[in-house]
DNA sequence: TGTACATCAGTGAACGCGCGTTCACTGATGTAC
DNA sequence: TGTACATCAGTGAACGCGCGTTCACTGATGTAC
């Protein structure tokens, strides 16, 4: 995950990165000396005091960049896996008129963006390894600032599929509450697919067999059990 | 948690519970300072060479700890629970032959699990948040030692759904995978069940249903979705 | 049972080092008029 | 357009402090004979 596209002072950036990059390599953001951080950035102790108060802030800094980076981008991946299954202008067919069809198009956006979830894991690991390291550390500043990133990127996941109609209707608290599982397994699963590249495929399954399952044992749950048999009946 | 029923010598004992007060409190285990944790155990600094090489050592030995004080019993829980429901000296009664019965008994130690693992969490607050905070931590050694520690926990879920027969038949794989993401989840959730205790009841439904979404989804998934229909629809 | 020795858990002083923070300074950029 | 001043990002030296680690020591407990 690179900083550069923002209009962040040079000095700011580089400690930025040097941050992201200590972190993930070996340090929780709390364990970090200043001076170990100004040395990575190649700058002088003291510039640290121009940008930040203390690591708290640094560390907030960091996150809403990285947010700022991340959420469009994830809320980008789903439109596009529903697109490539039915383009945006075909007619809308609701569950009931068709559930074979609507169970297939869900099947395929949920594969598709776990793949491009997983995709962009892979490429900014230094951004998730942080988030799921702080989510759960000693601040308890960064703790709340991660949790409402959680919380804002399952709100995106609920809206989403409301709006794309990916699953039966659902109240809106039971739909949220499946977005938030879905959203922490999903980060959970980002560290196992950063630290073991091997099992990475492997990954993949999992994670879509958990959504699966968890997606269809709420609409049983919830009262349309009858039309997912149908769905899968017919199939 | 108390780490006074094992045979350890007194320093190490003491020294083993500052750190996870310390832990809990302010630092992640790899931010605390030698001494710092000398002076909360009320010991000469030089004391932890005499029972650790380093701060990964002493985390290992926390973590050994814990695990062998936490381990069974939470499948005390779990047998506890299943017996409260039907007792163990009962006939057998199948899926197949009675859905319903089991549907209930399933939701019922569901519930009954939930409650007590959480009573548990609350009696042992720092351990979990330990292992929570060090599963994602700095050092691949107690990451990996957590790992570890979270696959045995999911084994025995596992085994005791498999024994328990809580489920309808399901591959050893599929039951483990659906294990593994519980296991997951409800060390997730106990973190936030620590930390908003006015959230309590919440969480725990939440927990509940979560479970019980997946267990019924992955059922559904694995062509058991009839009999859970018939189950359900008679009630 | 007594004696001699080894092991073990813990102490206290001392070391050199890296740390966070402060101060006074610099030179570049922005802004008022 | 030029001038004067303010703001900003970054520097370098200096401070006192807490740190990890080492050494030599102590006194209690265990063990061999």
């Amino acid at each position: 995950m690179s900083l550069s596209k923002s209009v962040l002072a040079q000095g700011k950036r580089l400690l930025m990165e040097a941050a992201l990059k200590l972190n993930a390599s070996t340090r929780s953001l709390n364990a970090l000396s200043l001076r170990e951080l100004a040395r990575e950035a190649g700058l002088n102790p003291n510039t640290f005091y121009r940008h930040f108060k203390d690591f708290d802030e640094l560390g907030l800094a960091i996150i809403e960049e990285m947010t700022q980076q991340i959420r469009s981008p994830l809320r980008e991946l789903r439109r596009k896996a529903a697109e490539s299954v039915v383009p945006a202008d075909s007619p809308v067919v609701t569950w009931q008129e068709n559930p074979r069809l609507n169970l297939a198009r869900a099947m395929q956006v949920n594969r598709e963006t776990v793949k491009l979830f997983f995709d962009y894991v892979a490429e900014n690991p230094n951004a998730f390894i942080l988030g799921i390291r702080e989510l759960h550390g000693a601040s308890p500043i960064l703790r709340r600032a991660l949790r409402q990133v959680m919380d804002d990127f399952s709100q995106d996941m609920a809206d989403d599929v409301r709006e794309l109609k990916l699953m039966p209707e659902l109240t809106q608290d039971s739909l949220y509450d499946i977005a938030e599982t879905i959203t922490r397994e999903m980060f959970q699963l980002s560290m196992e697919y950063i630290e073991q590249p091997e099992r990475r495929e492997q990954i993949c399954i999992k994670a879509e067999k958990m959504i699966t399952s968890l997606t269809m044992g709420s609409a049983v749950l919830h009262g349309h059990g009858a039309i997912l048999m149908g769905a899968l009946q017919t199939e």
